[in-house]
DNA sequence: TAACTTTACTTGTTATAACAAGCTAGTGAT
DNA sequence: ATCACTAGCTTGTTATAACAAGTAAAGTTA
C-alpha cells in the first residue's frame, strides 16, 4: 500500500479533485503550506507533487501568486486534409482562424527542403505565419514554396493562407503527404507560441505535390499541445 | 548575471554538450555525486538540472543505474487508417509489430464510453495491449468492445489485434472517427510505457461504426511521443 | 489625495541529511 | 562451476532549514 510514494499519491488527489471540479478551472489551490499542513508532509513533498501536476499540465505555477488549475482551452481542428489548416473547416466548428505574417522573403532553404522540392536554383520562397484560433496563438505556420509560385503569388500569399490562394489560382494539388510529430519547444517557439521552454508541441510536416512527380511546397505547422486536436473520419470499404 | 539559477545554467551546460556529441545517444552522464564535484552546488541543484533535460526530452534516468542521453528510435508510422495500427502497414515499412495482452475482461465502461456505444446494458468487454516496435516498448491500446462481439471472438482476440480479427470475421467496418491529441504520462502510463511521470504522450481516440448509427468498440491508443511519428498520404481531387 | 514604504504571503532556489530501492560485480560457500 | 549473498555503486524519496524574489494589501509620508 505504502509502496507508491508520498507525493504521487497526492498529487493523484488533487488530480481527482480538479477532475470533480473541486477546483475549478483558473481557480487558485491551496498554498504550499496549506497542503503541508493538510496533507501532514513535508514542503519537498509538496512541491514535487505540484511539480507532477504541473508536467502533467493541469495546473499552472506562478511566484508570488499561487498555483492555478490550468484553463481549458483545447480546440479541435476537423481537417479536410491532415496537416493542412483550411479556415472552411474550422468555420464548420465555430473556430475563428487568424494570422499574422512574421516572414515573407526569398532564402537559400536548408538542404533536406530543397532535395524535397527539387531544387536546381539556390533559392526559393519562404513564409512564416503566427495562426491563433478565436484570438488564442495557437502554431507557427512555416512553408517553402517554389520561386516561381511564390513570385507570382506573393501578394496574395501575404493576405490569406496558402492553400486557398493556390486552389483560387488552379494550380493542382496532385496530393499531400505529409507526417505529424511530437517535439519540444526551443528558445523560438517558447517565444513564438508563449509557452515554457521544453513544453511538448506537435509538428505537422506536409508535402504537397502538384503531378505524381513534382513537388511544389514543402512546409510543417507547430501546433501547442495544449490547444491541440485533431479530428478524421474515413470511410473504409468492407473487405 | 547570477540572476539564472544554477540548476539553468548547469542543464544548458549539458544541453550543449549532448549537442555538440560529448554525451552520444545512449551514453551515460556523469552520477550526481560526480556532477556536484565538477559543478560544486549541492545534489538538489543537480537533480534538479538533470529533471529540466528529462522535461525536455533530452534525457532519461533509471533508478540503480544513472541518467542517459535518450537514443533517437523516432519510428514512422504509415497507417491506412488513422489511428489503427495494423501489422501489415507496419511491416510494409520493416516494424515488427509485437504486443502482450495486459487485461482482458467484462467491466462496466466509464460513462462517456458507454454514451458513445450506446450501451443498455451496463457492461462491455475491456482490453488492454501492450504494443512493442521492433521489440522496443512504444504504446498502450486500450478497446471497450460491444459485449456480444467480446463474447464471441474473446479468444481470438487475446491472439490478435482487433481490427484484423473483425475483419477476418466479416464484421463490417463502415467508417472510423478519429481524434490525435497530445496529453502527459501519469502514474499508471509512466509505468507501462516505461517513461517519466508527466513526459508527453500522443493519444489516438476512435470509434469505429459497422453502420452509419451503430458503433461497435471504441479505443485509444497511448503511444511515446518520442517513438510516434505518423504518417499519411491523401490524393486530393483538382478543385 | 498621491506616492512611497513596509509587511505579510506567495513560490523559487539551494544546502545538508538520512534512508529506500534498483543494479552490478565480486566474494564465498556448496 | 554454480549459486547465493554481500558490498558498493546508482537514482528515488522525504525531512528540515534558510534565504531570494515576486505579489498585493496595508500603512505611512509628502
Amino acid at each position: 500500500m505504502a509502496s507508491v510514494p508520498l507525493h504521487i499519491s497526492i498529487s493523484e488527489k488533487l488530480r481527482d479533485q480538479i477532475a470533480s471540479g473541486v477546483y475549478a478551472p483558473g481557480e487558485k489551490l491551496p498554498s504550499e503550506h496549506q497542503m503541508m499542513a493538510a496533507f501532514g508532509v513535508s514542503r519537498i513533498t509538496v512541491r514535487q507533487a505540484i511539480a507532477n501536476l504541473v508536467n502533467q499540465g493541469l495546473a499552472q505555477s506562478k511566484q508570488g501568486k499561487g498555483v492555478f488549475v490550468t484553463p481549458q482551452t483545447k480546440v479541435a481542428y476537423s481537417l479536410s486534409s491532415p496537416l493542412v489548416l483550411l479556415e472552411s473547416d474550422l468555420a464548420q466548428k465555430g473556430i475563428k482562424l487568424t494570422f499574422e505574417n512574421i516572414s515573407f522573403k526569398k532564402v537559400r532553404p536548408p538542404e533536406n527542403v530543397r532535395a524535397i522540392l527539387g531544387l536546381t536554383e539556390p533559392s526559393a520562397y519562404f513564409q512564416k505565419k503566427l495562426l491563433s484560433m478565436n484570438g488564442s496563438v495557437g502554431a507557427v505556420d512555416i512553408t517553402y514554396i517554389l520561386p516561381e509560385l511564390g513570385q507570382q503569388f506573393g501578394p496574395q500569399l501575404k493576405r490569406k493562407m496558402t492553400f486557398p490562394v493556390l486552389e483560387e489560382n488552379a494550380i493542382a494539388i496532385e496530393r499531400i503527404e505529409a507526417t505529424i510529430e511530437c517535439t519540444h519547444a526551443d528558445y523560438e517557439m517558447s517565444g513564438h507560441l508563449e509557452v515554457p521552454l521544453g513544453q511538448p508541441l506537435i509538428v505537422y510536416r506536409y508535402t504537397a505535390y502538384s503531378n505524381p512527380d513534382k513537388p511544389i511546397l514543402q512546409g510543417e505547422t507547430i501546433s501547442r499541445a495544449d490547444r491541440f486536436c485533431y479530428a478524421l473520419t474515413v470511410k473504409r470499404s468492407a473487405p
